[in-house]
RNA sequence: GGAGAGGUGGCAGAGUGGUUGAAUGCGGCACCCUGCUAAGGUGUUAUUCCGUUUAUUCGGGAUCGAGGGUUCGAAUCCCUCCCUCUCCGCCA
């Protein structure tokens, strides 16, 4: 969420730093500012005649001031309820609107990511190599079929060394969290109500990429980014407490409604997948300090496994709506001659604590919002693919990162 | 799921229809005093919105879990919901 404020005295720059991620047609600042001026008015308005009916409420009034307080009361009730309308309109409208770009944001799509790191090389073959969905039922890791029988498609099971291999990545990737103590580890609740959704920024866009307990009006974390974002909503955060640094493990669900093409089966994109997610709620002077380090852990633990990927710093328009900045670590799949994200490093200013209502008292005593910014650390429906592909053999064995075998008391994976 | 109790300022805790944004205590902050200083005194201490001013200020509105209602007037009465606690039931 933007400050109505500053966009009322900053009309221009938001106009064309927010041109950068949308189309013109889309936006409509004037409009939003005209919604903005027929609230105030009414505020006024209705400041004016509560002022006066307070007046009289101090003490008991005589009979013929009741009558006209009655009467002034009617209209007080009518245009409260316009100004709850009033209210409701702006929020929708300004809601809809992203957060402003970085200034060292590029325009425009996906066209214009960029490459801006790159970590090995993409893996060489002497013999035809497999994909990882051949390699991972092969193996036998991965059981796609009985978890189709009782999920459905999009769902899988992991198997035997396969399971071995998803629980030895989320202890390579705690322990290296371990390794910084300041950050805190947490496993939330997988659940969350619309409230929090809706903070999470996941609510209204999202809501038919979510799995619902209709019910129970709760849907499942599509990433603890959710959960994160939502833990100190409302809250006044004593400023030498920040930076608050976090890091989650949940299994996160999508239903990644038509997102199906052939070439993204298997695992890289599922309907349930575990991930570990980083979070730091920061002070806004500290948060591009704060976005370098989750950058970099982001880097080292994909590079502590030993895999080719890409750092990709997103033009505006295909960073998600809630963030300023986002770079995405790539790695590289052989089967599908691409990169998949990794991990997406992102920042939103204070355009998610707006919306939760996250502050902090700051020097000047004057209670403002904090910087929230998040990054995977990491995904592994997305890393053990590309660990099965990068470090196939000819053999069709596939050797551990050396990271991971302590964890699983061998260096290969074989029939 | 059923029954009961409760949700008030940073915390504890008064307040059951009218100068109550809210007593009192603790904590915080500022100043003062004091040769027994981990003591004493005085003052101060919520958030947010609108208007005004824009270094500052001043005027007004709203907020006692949330939302609605009754009333000239609601922290206080009524309804719905959320949460906490106690007891009972259920528990793959």
């Amino acid at each position: 969420m933007l400050d109505i404020k500053y966009i009322r005295d900053n009309q221009n720059e938001v106009e064309q730093a927010l041109l950068k991620r949308i189309d013109k047609k889309n936006l409509d600042l004037n409009k939003i500012l005209k919604l903005d001026d027929q609230r105030r008015e009414i505020i006024v308005k209705v400041d004016e005649l509560k002022a006066e009916r307070n007046k009289f409420s101090k003490t008991k009034p005589d009979a013929k001031t009741i009558k006209a307080m009655k009467k002034l009361g009617e209209d007080i009730k009518v245009l409260d309820r316009d100004l709850n309308s009033a209210e409701a309109t702006l929020n929708e409208v300004l809601a809809a609107l992203p957060n402003i770009p970085a200034d060292d944001v590029v325009a425009g799509g996906k066209e214009n990511n960029k490459i801006i790191k790159t970590f090995g090389e993409q893996t060489k073959f002497d013999f035809e190599p497999k994909n990882h969905v051949d390699l991972a039922t092969d193996l036998g890791l991965i059981d796609y079929e009985r978890a189709a029988k009782m999920s459905g498609a999009g769902f899988w099971t992991y198997v035997g060394d396969g399971a071995l291999l998803e629980w030895a990545l989320l202890n390579y990737f705690i322990d290296f969290h371990r390794s910084h103590p300041e950050y805190r580890f947490m496993i939330p609740p997988y659940m969350l109500n619309e409230n929090s959704a809706y903070i999470s920024g996941h609510l209204p866009k999202f809501k038919d990429d979510l799995f619902w307990a209709e019910k129970d009006k709760l849907c499942f974390n599509a990433t603890s980014e959710m959960m994160l974002g939502n833990y100190h909503a409302g809250e006044m955060i004593n400023r030498k407490d920040l930076p608050l640094k976090y890091y989650a493990f949940s299994t996160c669900f999508r239903r990644e409604a038509g997102a199906y093409r052939t070439e993204e089966r298997g695992m890289i994109r599922g309907h349930q997948f575990n991930k570990i997610e980083m979070f730091q709620f920061t002070l806004p002077e500290e948060s591009w300090a704060a976005f370098d380090e989750l950058l970099d852990y982001g880097e080292k633990l994909v590079e502590g496994l030993g895999l080719h990927y890409n750092t990709v710093q997103l033009a505006a328009g295909d960073c998600s709506a809630a963030m300023a900045k986002t770079i995405d670590l790539e790695v590289w799949i052989p089967s599908m001659k691409g990169y998949k994200e990794v991990s997406s490093v992102s920042n939103a200013l204070d355009y998610q604590a707006r919306r939760g209502n996250i502050r902090f008292k700051d020097v000047d005593n004057k209670n403002k919002f904090l910087h929230t910014l998040n990054a995977s650390g990491l995904a592994t429906s997305r890393v053990f693919p590309a660990i099965l592909e990068q470090n196939q053999q000819a053999d069709g064995s596939v050797l551990i990162p050396k990271v991971l075998q302590k964890y699983m008391g061998k260096k290969v994976l074989k029939k």
